[in-house]
DNA sequence: TCGTTGACATTTC
DNA sequence: CGAAATGCCAACG
């Protein structure tokens, strides 16, 4: 495969991230623990903080377990995040994620196999 | 090598 | 719900 990050642990979350659906979000430690890291959660957020240089990171999929869109501050400090959410009709209250269990997205559910 | 930080998660109070 | 504490791991200085 194309090597653009010999790491590997930033280019899994990327992958992940990127096969979120629209309308849909997941949270970090979902991902984290598809890459096997359940116990790195922080790690994705990490790896989404270097994302943000990549376009095709939707990081604004992503949030916390809480459904919170904790990442909102790293965004910008806009409402962008809130806005996108929105516009692929997820439901946002006070940067919270609306009827979660409906919009969450477990990749370990949804992506039958793994990398 | 060490210490601090962090877009988390979980438990406890 | 909120705050505090603990764990976990990687990056940074």
């Amino acid at each position: 495969m194309s090597t653009v990050d010999k790491s590997g642990f930033f280019e899994k979350v990327y992958k992940v991230a990127a096969q979120i659906p629209e309308g849909r979000v997941t949270s970090y430690g979902a991902i984290a623990k598809y890459l096997g890291a359940a116990k790195s959660a922080r790690m994705v957020g990490w790896a989404m903080n270097a994302s943000k240089n990549r376009e095709d990171v939707p990081a604004h999929r992503v949030v916390n377990r809480n459904g919170m869109l904790t990442g909102k501050s790293h965004f910008g400090g806009s409402n962008a995040m809130q806005q996108l959410l929105e516009a692929e009709g997820v439901k946002i209250r006070e940067m919270k994620v609306l009827d979660f269990d409906s919009v969450f997205w477990d990749p370990m559910t949804q992506l039958e196999e793994p990398y």
